[in-house]
DNA sequence: TTTAGATGGTTGCAAATGAGACTATCTTAG
DNA sequence: CTAAGATAGTCTCATTTGCAACCATCTAAA
């Protein structure tokens, strides 16, 4: 048989790292602003967009699952670092957005976890940055994970 | 403030894509053959290896919390797929190997996950593949998660 | 309309996991 | 030799998270 190698296999590379790089930047979320994953997720999805968006919509372009982000989204309204008004089309869903507070957050951490990224890709030259990025991007592609401007799958089209 | 994109982020993306990754493997560990994540650690680590190794050493080569690594322990030597001797230089510690049915599942599974691995791959060129590895290789470094054949990480020498 | 099925969101429960205490053993400095 | 500290591994506890049941509402079809 072929010999394998666990540390050139790309699925425990992937996790391992990924598990790294948001070790590394928890410091920012979590110790200065007592944000946990899901309820960054919340914050950087809804800081991202302009309009108002759905629990719905965020737990399907973050692939967090929707319990974890009902769950993010209470503590975030009890925080008042997020709003949520009814929707008029569908009284099931609700439309979120970031109160005065929550954008102050998300404009004050941002900067912070740029920075953060920029140090970790600091060991790659600027092609080889641009390159990564891009085989991140067909893989993602490959496994339907990219979503749109829009919040539909590009695969849905 | 410059427009931060979430689904630009490096280390979103890279949470993202790992969990992806490790959904498609976990057909074949874990439907086919029972294993959970650690467990698989577990095994991949000792078949890699061709002398036995401690649970501390796969606990800091993976990674892997060392009580996730001990649970992993106890549920595979209760499967029989791995043995355990007591080492005799230090009676703190155990000698792990793949018992003949570990082995014998181990090379059952790993060219499954290999095709998995290459299917996942297969939207990327040679060199793109070999770019990608070559720089999550360099970060991976920079970050001090690399290990070598003999589990020291490369830093401490 | 009425009804069946889909969908948005919440919640209870169970499984998984990390933190850290703890025991036993090893190492090193005095 | 002894004591202090480090280390291997296990265990308990608290937290996190996914699953799935559930409710309310929407949609579509008869």
């Amino acid at each position: 048989m072929a010999k394998f190698d666990l540390f050139q296999f790309v699925p425990f590379r992937l996790n391992r790292l990924a598990a790294e790089v948001s070790a590394a930047l928890s410091d920012e979320y979590q110790v200065r602003y007592g944000l946990d994953i899901p309820e960054w997720r919340v914050i950087a999805t809804l800081g991202f967009r302009d309009d108002a968006c759905s629990a719905q919509f965020i737990s399907q372009c973050t692939r967090t699952h929707k319990s974890t982000i009902s769950r993010a989204v209470t503590a975030l309204l009890d925080r008042e670092l997020i709003e949520r008004v009814e929707n008029e089309d569908d009284r099931r869903a609700f439309e979120l957005r970031l109160s005065a507070k929550g954008t102050a957050l998300y404009e004050e951490l941002i900067p912070r976890l740029l920075s953060k990224e920029r140090d970790i890709l600091s060991c790659l030259t600027a092609q080889e940055r641009k390159d990564f990025a891009a085989a991140l991007g067909k893989i993602e592609r490959s496994l339907d994970l990219v979503q749109t401007r829009h919040g539909q799958k590009a695969g849905a089209y």
